[in-house]
DNA sequence: CTGATTTGACCCAA
DNA sequence: TTGGGTCAAATCAG
C-alpha cells in the first residue's frame, strides 16, 4: 500500500488545504460525538442538552466524520492511483472473487485452481472509526451489531475482520441469496498446536454503501501465542455487553493439548499482530502505539498526535468500557 | 524456496 | 438433490 507521506508529496497545495481542511472539520466532529458519548456515560440525562447545545446527534455526528472522511480519502486515492498505480485496494478486495484470471500472462492451466493475483488491502481511518463507532453505539444490553448464534460460536459484525489472531484463508464459497462470498478462516496453529478454532467472514449486503463484516468463530482457541493479542469485541447470550481490550496470552493450562496433535504442517512464524492477509502496516502501528500507550501510561497526547484526525482517546474509551468486563479466563473477554 | 492465497473438486448433512 | 464446509493443486509473493 501507499504511504501517507507519499500520497502527501504527491499532492498539490490546493488540495492538501482540502484535505487538511476536511480532516480539520472531521476531527471538531469526533471531538462532539466524544463530548456527547462522555455525557451519555456518566449522565444519560445530559445528552439531549448536549446534543440540543451541539444541534446534532450521535448519528449525524458520525455520518458527518464518515463523510469527512470519504471525502478526504477519495482525494487521496485519486492521487494515488495515478501516481503509482496498482499498489492499494479496498479491504474487502479481499473477500472478492478474483476476476482477472483470464489476464494472466501465463498460460492457463487445465482448472482455475490458483489462478489469482494477491491484492494489497489498504485499511483506512475509516475503517478504524467505523470498528470504533460499532462499538461506542451498542448499548450495555448488547443490542447492538453482535448476537450469538449457537453454542461455541458466535458472531461479530464489524468493518473489520482484524481480530488479532493468526487466520489461514483456506475456502471461499458463494453463498445463496448473498451478494457476497464467504470465505473460510482456520487458526495458522492448527496443526502445530491442534487449535480448532475457526472463522467464517462474510460482508454484509450493504444498501447504503457501508462496508461491514459478519465474522462467525467456531471454537475457542487452544493455541498458545505470546505475541500481543489486539482488542476482541466478544458477546453472548447469557450475558450481554461489549468488550474492546488488548489481550496477551497468559493461558499456559492449553499447551497440554499441543502434544498429542500430530505436526503436519509447520506454521510457527510469530505473529505479532495478526495474519498476514487481514492485518496491514497501519493496524499494526495503531495496535503497536495503542500498546505502548497502555504499558506506559502516557498522557493521552501521544495518541492524539497520531490520530488526531479522529479525537478519539483511547484510553478513555477503553476504560468506559474495562469497567463492566469480565473474563473467564479465556483468550475472550465476555460480559 | 517457503508460506499464503485462490478456487474447482469433493464431501456430507438436511 | 442441494447448499455449505473443507481439501488440495496451482499459483503468487517475499
Amino acid at each position: 500500500m501507499g504511504t501517507l507521506s507519499a500520497w502527501s508529496e504527491n499532492l498539490s497545495t490546493k488540495k492538501k488545504k482540502k484535505v487538511i481542511k476536511q480532516l480539520v472539520e472531521g476531527q471538531d466532529y469526533a471531538n462532539q460525538l466524544q463530548i456527547l458519548l462522555h455525557n451519555n456515560n456518566n449522565n444519560p440525562s445530559q445528552q439531549q442538552q448536549t446534543e440540543h447545545h451541539l444541534s446534532s446527534s450521535k448519528e449525524q455526528l458520525v455520518d458527518k466524520i464518515l463523510s469527512s472522511f470519504n471525502q478526504t480519502l477519495a482525494a487521496l486515492t485519486s492521487v494515488n492511483v495515478s501516481s503509482s498505480h496498482n499498489q492499494t485496494g479496498s479491504n474487502d478486495d479481499q473477500l472478492v472473487k478474483s476476476e482477472d484470471c483470464s489476464e494472466s500472462r501465463r498460460p492457463r492451466p487445465k482448472d482455475k485452481r490458483g489462478c489469482y493475483k494477491r491484492k494489497y488491502t489498504l485499511v483506512s481511518f475509516v475503517d478504524v472509526f467505523k470498528c470504533w463507532v460499532a462499538i461506542s453505539c451498542m448499548d450495555c444490553n448488547g443490542n447492538g451489531a453482535y448476537c450469538r448464534r449457537a453454542e461455541q460460536a458466535w458472531t461479530v459484525v464489524s468493518a473489520t475482520t482484524q481480530d488479532g489472531h493468526g487466520w489461514r484463508k483456506y475456502g471461499q464459497k458463494g453463498i445463496l441469496n448473498s451478494k457476497h462470498p464467504r470465505s473460510y478462516f482456520r487458526c495458522t496453529r492448527k496443526y502445530d498446536q491442534g487449535c480448532r478454532a475457526t472463522k467464517q467472514v462474510q460482508r454484509l449486503e450493504d444498501d447504503d454503501g457501508s462496508q461491514m463484516y459478519r465474522t462467525t468463530y467456531i471454537g475457542t482457541h487452544t493455541c498458545t501465542n505470546r505475541s500481543f493479542k489486539a482488542p476482541r469485541i466478544i458477546s453472548n447470550s447469557e450475558s450481554r455487553g461489549t468488550c474492546i481490550a488488548p489481550i496477551e496470552q497468559h493461558d499456559d493450562r492449553r499447551s497440554n493439548l499441543a502434544p498429542t496433535t500430530p505436526v503436519v504442517k509447520g506454521e510457527t512464524k510469530e505473529e505479532m499482530f495478526g495474519t498476514s492477509s487481514d492485518v496491514t502496516d497501519l493496524d499494526s502501528a495503531m495496535w503497536k502505539d495503542f500498546m505502548e500507550f497502555e504499558y506506559y501510561s502516557e498522557p493521552d497526547v501521544m495518541i492524539s498526535n497520531v490520530y488526531s484526525c479522529t479525537g478519539i482517546k483511547f484510553r478513555n474509551f477503553e476504560m468506559d468500557f474495562v469497567n463492566v468486563f469480565e473474563f473467564d479466563g479465556s483468550d475472550e473477554c465476555v460480559l
